[in-house]
RNA sequence: GCCUGGGUGGCGGAAUGGCAGACGCGAUGGUCUCAAACACCAUUGAUCGCAAGGUCAUGAGGGUUCGACUCCCUCCCCAGGCACCA
């Protein structure tokens, strides 16, 4: 046989593998499970093959042989994720058409796969550049955005100068564009967005049940920040309210009775009417728009018109079964273009009553309806105040009787709840229907700030609010000068919105903030009033933009108010539970409560105190007991002094707090909830009276130093009260007992969450960190949004004018652009060819949408595409990705820990509602890959010269090499240094290997000498094991030890059969090898679909044992003994043992411990 | 600050309650060779000892156990992630 010759066998089964298309994979193969591997498909960048891609595709390839092997019908593919903005800039630097570029990086990266021997199904190979791929993601977008869930709306995004686009939060790392390292800046942009909040509780709660890394599991329930809590109001003490609000009608009756009814409400409020403004024309109500949204347009548009805050009504009513109608619509619908002023009231009735029948009919007589009355008010700072007040009123019983098209109709309007025309309402009636109107009025002016907050239970403690600099309440007082300190805050909020999120962080060290001062807000529990500040420590994009302080009980408030000498209430007593093994509450377990006292107790004459050591158990406390009956706290604790230590004089000083307990009560063998009052005693003297044994032999009285004390008590609660002694309250931010709470004072603190808000009216409240997804991105090299914008269609009220393109026409092709390079503007933009259309749905003159989307778009759906990757008609096959999906096992770097796996579960979810798809989740198993760092220990990077170029080593030293080192470097996991010597150790096991080989064909051994066989045997067993487990490293550990114990006897060979197997469990780490070998054995098949093979548990089970032999847990011996030796022989063995007794020097055995199997332990 | 992982020879690492350091790299000595490379053999945690044998060793300290790298507590260090999210 000639030397091992890697480069010509390996170059000659790649060849043969592809040629021959071994790895094809049909959609159905009878008998054979389907099993979906998912490889990371690259970005091919101009670098070339980077060592950590072939690292996750050899991890992948060898499971795939494994599983093929196990009788596997295994999607194994690859694909190029070709768009993307380094590919682009790298153009720029060269000068040439990405187009270009991207096709040779391809075909690179390509051909550095393929000589790694991966056993892709190469006739699936996909592209996200081509055309043919991305038809699919611009279908999935308009998908996307026909169910809303795509949308533009204009929003503070992440800009990075360099890359000139913008970059979506997840992109964002410290502060830096992920790409370029470049600082971002904040710009405000119209943008695309994916809903991807909306599937913010899904994305959360499907995480439980996936087989992934318990890490990534975390990080991605991090990043959607789940937290529940609730939303209340704080009442604003309010000194100057508007005086004079225009109501947006032209209907002088209306208007007339509005203003008796705000009028008798007290309130000092003007209302006017738009023509006293000077307003004449405003009214923008079309067709067909439910009535609240034509209320808030009128309002908007007057609001445009005026400094004064707008109040805009309508009222209208939802039909069972037909669109939302406006009673505008209504009537005009109703009198069929007849002019209502030629009619007589009977005959506007009459033809009303028709129009009603003939919806009644359509509906089977039974048309239900609902009325609305709905409302808005814009401000001057052109912020809707108080929006869309939908009031449904669904109508009783009765009411529906006046559908009844045998009925008459009694009035113009379509019944409201009083079911009367206006002219014929009594004012009892008109202010009862008007009656959120007013109410809103009244919270106009005298508004209120909203908080999110997660502790609603301590509401009595929140001393002040704090705004987020950028509240539109901050900017409202700026604007109207309402306020006492105007410079000072307009200065603050000016310089907070001129600093970057990522500036505030770096400041967070120190907070700072201002008070509005002249404004005050109600706390809803206490009445009192409290000052509001802003501070940027409170961010405008969280929750409502502004918090209850409550320092006492949040670190952050805490900081603050400690700075600005806010006050601070207590209104938490803390409760703490014992977490220790054995001090842990344990179910099952009766909770007994008991009223306690904690006593801290001063020397005479010494700045010491008292502390217990206990003896039975490790406890180190202050003095502690229950009173009894009828006892105060202070008798009981002058009891328990007396009792415990001895001493006769303690002098009560003062009563601190109260902390309460839960723990297993050990000797009482319950569950115990302590409530400890707290006590300070200085004793007189040192009088003492002898304490009784038995008390005497449950702790020993320590006199202790402050910091002695604070080392030397256990248990937290007494911690807790020792440091409240002596500093002072303490920040407290966990549950407790309330405390100065009112009627809730005593209650645990999580009951009391709910109760606190349904007693000040606020509401729960669930919020996320997760925010949506910002697609668009103003560069050239990536898929184009196939939308139109259409001023035509915008100006007709055809919604926004935005025309997503037809089916029939995607895909919209990327154009070859001469000049594609960012200047400011998206380079779309600047071609007429590409940018000039007719509006697709009113032909007249129209643009596409210049902007190309994230390429993150473009891998979060790459993963259905290979069941089905050539189908032109769909985006896939439904049954194909149904048979296939969901993905079996996919290898992922650690980096990839949120936003392609979230994009990809937002997609899936998405594509499921649609009905695409009957799986919620797209991986079921998913396992990392670590790191290769440089030999220096270091990230490989060009810069640090530390990286290893693939085509270099696997030309030296063979693919197969370079296989089996990337899996035995370290834990498939970990991220490991290269080690350029490291590889010649597996280099020299293939030589050896194939020497032995070499001796096995050769001599054709009719039978395996049994310790050999026993050796392959135990290697099947651990490969078999080790690779499902990806515990590559230890594997090939285990054909190292197979090796080595096979060449101690190389003269006598394994026979050919046993050594067939031998193959077989090599050739998923070395497949060129193995194949080589097994064709030489004279096989002409593909190992691939031999069957793995199956250890001899016989075989592997030694008949031999090896004993250890221990005297006191130091070994002495080790023998061989019989596998089935009993405890009894065994440990007459041991004792009979020469080192053994020798070791024992006459002293008698106390105990003899036997591990089957294992050793025997002699204690003397 | 918080949350994850980790910390074992000169190096990568193995062992998840039972002989610590498998396997590999490196190193040292040897065989082969004119020589080198390759290959092969032997040794290789530290320490005391001529040896037999002993002692110390898995970040530090403590605990549980006949027995701890492994389980528990306290602390230190490293890597990664999150970072005013109310």
């Amino acid at each position: 046989m000639t030397p091992y010759d890697p480069k010509s066998i390996e170059e000659k089964w790649n060849k043969k593998w592809l040629d021959e298309k071994v790895f094809k994979v049909a959609n159905d193969a009878p008998g054979r499970e389907k099993y979906y591997q998912l490889e990371t498909f690259p970005y091919p960048s101009a670098a070339g093959l980077h060592m950590g891609h072939p690292k996750g595709y050899t991890a992948e390839d060898i499971h795939a042989r494994f599983m093929r092997m196990h009788g596997k019908n295994v999607l194994y593919t690859m694909g190029w994720d070709a768009f993307g903005l380094p590919t682009e800039n790298y153009a720029i630097k060269v000068g040439r058409d990405p187009h270009e570029v991207a096709r040779e990086n391809t075909d690179n990266f390509r051909r550095q796969v393929q000589m790694f021997g991966f056993s892709y199904d190469w006739d699936r190979e996909i592209d996200t550049a081509s055309p043919e791929y991305y038809k699919w993601t611009q279908w999935l977008f308009i998908q996307l955005y026909r169910r809303g869930l795509a949308y533009r709306a204009s929003a503070k995004v992440n800009w990075c100068p360099k890359d000139q686009t913008v970059l979506a939060n997840e992109q964002v790392v410290n502060g830096a564009c992920e790409r370029c390292g470049t600082e971002i800046e904040e710009r405000e942009m119209e943008q695309w967005f994916l809903r991807i909040t909306d599937y913010a509780e899904r994305l959360l709660g499907d995480l439980k049940g996936l087989d992934w890394p318990e890490a990534t599991i975390k990080r991605q329930e991090d990043w959607i920040g789940k937290s529940e809590g609730a939303e209340l109001r704080f009442a604003l003490n309010w000194p100057t309210p508007w005086m004079d609000i225009v109501f947006a009608t032209n209907n002088r009756g209306k208007f007339e009775r509005m203003k008796k009814l705000i009028a008798a409400t007290g309130l000092p409020v003007t209302l006017k009417m738009p023509a006293d403004i000077g307003v004449k024309d405003f009214d923008v109500v079309e067709d067909g728009g439910t009535a609240s949204a034509n209320a808030q347009k009128k309002a908007r548009a007057l609001a445009a018109l005026t400094d004064l805050p707008v109040l805009a009504d309508d009222t209208g009513f939802f039909i069972a079964g037909e669109e939302n109608l406006d009673p505008v619509t209504v009537k005009r619908n109703a009198l069929g273009g007849v002019d209502e002023k030629t009619l007589t009231v009977e005959e506007v009735a009459a033809r009303m009553q028709e129009y009603y029948q003939a919806i009644a009919a359509k509906h089977g007589g039974k048309a239900d309806a609902e009325w609305r009355q709905t409302l808005c008010f814009v401000t001057p700072e052109k912020a809707v105040v108080c929006e869309d007040a939908v009031r449904p009123v669904t109508l009783t019983a009765e009411r529906r009787g006046e559908f009844d098209p045998t009925l008459p109709l009694r009035g113009l309007y379509i019944p409201k709840p009083t079911g009367k025309y206006p002219a014929e309402e009594t004012e009892e009636e008109e202010m009862r229907e008007l009656a959120p109107i007013v109410d809103a009025v009244k919270r106009l002016l005298t508004p209120s700030i909203k908080v999110f907050t997660t502790r609603p239970d301590t509401l009595f403690g929140a001393t002040y609010l704090v705004l987020a600099p950028e509240h539109p309440f901050v900017s409202a007082c700026i604007t109207r000068g309402a306020i006492d300190n105007l410079d000072e805050v307009t200065a603050y909020a000016e310089a907070a919105s001129h600093k970057t999120e990522r500036m505030r962080q770096e400041e967070a060290k120190e907070k700072t903030g201002v008070e509005l001062k002249g404004v005050r807000a109600v706390n809803p529990a206490t009445g009192e009033e409290i000052p509001i500040w802003i501070a940027d420590y409170v961010l405008g994009s969280y929750g409502t933009g502004a918090i209850m302080a409550v320092p006492a009980h949040d670190e952050r408030d805490g900081d603050f108010a400690k700075k600005f000498g806010l006050p601070v209430r207590t209104v938490i007593e803390p409760l703490f539970t014992d977490t220790s093994a054995e001090g842990a509450v344990k179910e099952g377990v009766p909770m007994v409560e008991r009223n306690a006292i904690m006593a801290i107790v001063k020397h005479w004459s010494e700045e010491k105190y008292i502390g217990l050591q206990w003896k039975k158990v490790d406890w180190q406390t202050l003095i502690t007991g229950g009173p009894e009956n009828g006892q105060t706290a202070e008798e009981g604790a002058v009891q328990e002094i007396l009792e415990e230590t001895g001493y006769l004089h303690p002098k009560f000083l003062k009563k601190l707090g109260r902390v309460h307990s839960q723990f297993f009560h050990i000797p009482k063998q319950v569950n115990r909830l302590a409530h400890f009052d707290v006590l300070y005693f200085e004793l007189q003297d040192d009088a003492r009276r002898e304490i009784s044994e038995e008390e005497q032999g449950i702790h020993e009285v320590k006199w202790l130093t402050p910091d002695e004390m604070d080392r030397f008590l256990s248990p937290e609660a007494h911690r807790f009260a020792w440091r409240e002694f002596l500093g002072g309250p303490q920040l407290y931010t966990g549950p407790g007992v309330l405390t100065a709470s009112g009627d809730l004072t005593g209650m645990d603190s999580g009951t009391a969450k709910r109760k606190m808000v349904e007693m000040v009216g606020g509401t729960m409240k669930t919020q996320y960190k997760l925010r949506d997804w910002s697609v668009s991105r103003q560069r050239y090299w990536g898929v184009p949004i196939p939308m139109v914008h259409c001023d035509a269609c915008k100006a007709a009220g055809r919604g926004d004018g935005i025309v997503p393109v037809p089916d029939a026409d995607l895909p919209v092709v990327l154009p070859p652009l001469e000049n594609y390079r960012p200047q400011g503007m998206p380079p779309l933009a600047s071609s007429p060819e590409y940018i000039n259309v007719k509006c697709p749905q009113c032909g007249a003159d129209a643009k596409r949408d210049p902007e190309t989307l994230d390429t993150f778009v473009d891998s979060s759906w790459y993963f259905l595409r290979y069941p089905d990757p050539h189908n032109a008609a769909a985006i896939f096959d439904k049954d194909k990705v149904a048979h296939w999906m969901p993905v079996d096992l996919y290898v992922i770097g650690a980096e990839h820990t949120v936003l392609h796996l979230l994009y990809s579960r937002f997609i899936t979810k998405f594509l499921h509602d649609e009905g695409s798809i009957d799986f919620t989740e797209p991986f079921t198993t998913l396992r990392h890959q670590g790191l290769i760092m440089g030999a220096d220990g270091a990230k490989m990077s060009k810069s640090k010269g530390n990286v290893v170029n693939p085509d270099e080593i696997v030309g030296q030293y063979g693919a197969d090499a370079t296989r089996l080192y990337l899996m035995f470097m370290g834990p498939f996991p970990d991220s490991t240094p290269w080690d350029p010597k490291g590889i010649q150790g597996v280099e020299r096991f293939l030589k050896r290997l194939w020497r032995y080989a070499e001796g096995a064909i050769e001599k054709k051994m009719p039978a395996s000498d049994p310790g050999a066989k026993r050796a392959l045997h135990r290697a099947i067993k651990k490969v078999g094991e080790d690779i499902p487990a990806f515990k590559f490293n230890t594997a090939i550990s285990a054909l190292m030890i197979m090796l080595n114990e096979l060449e101690a006897n190389a003269a006598a060979p394994l026979a050919l059969a046993d050594f067939a197997d031998l193959v077989k469990i090599i050739h998923p780490f070395a497949p060129h090898m193995a194949q080589e070998l097994w064709s030489r054995m004279g096989n002409g098949t593909y190992l691939d679909f031999a069957p793995w093979p199956e250890y001899d548990p016989a075989l592997v089970a030694a008949e031999k044992i090896r004993l250890v032999l221990q005297v006191n847990s130091r070994t002495k011996d080790a023998v061989e003994a019989d596998a089935g030796i009993t405890a009894e022989d065994a440990k007459a063995l041991a004792l009979a043992n020469m080192k053994i007794t020798a070791a024992l020097g006459g002293a008698a055995p106390k105990r003899v411990v036997y591990v089957e199997k294992k050793l025997v332990n002699i204690v003397i």
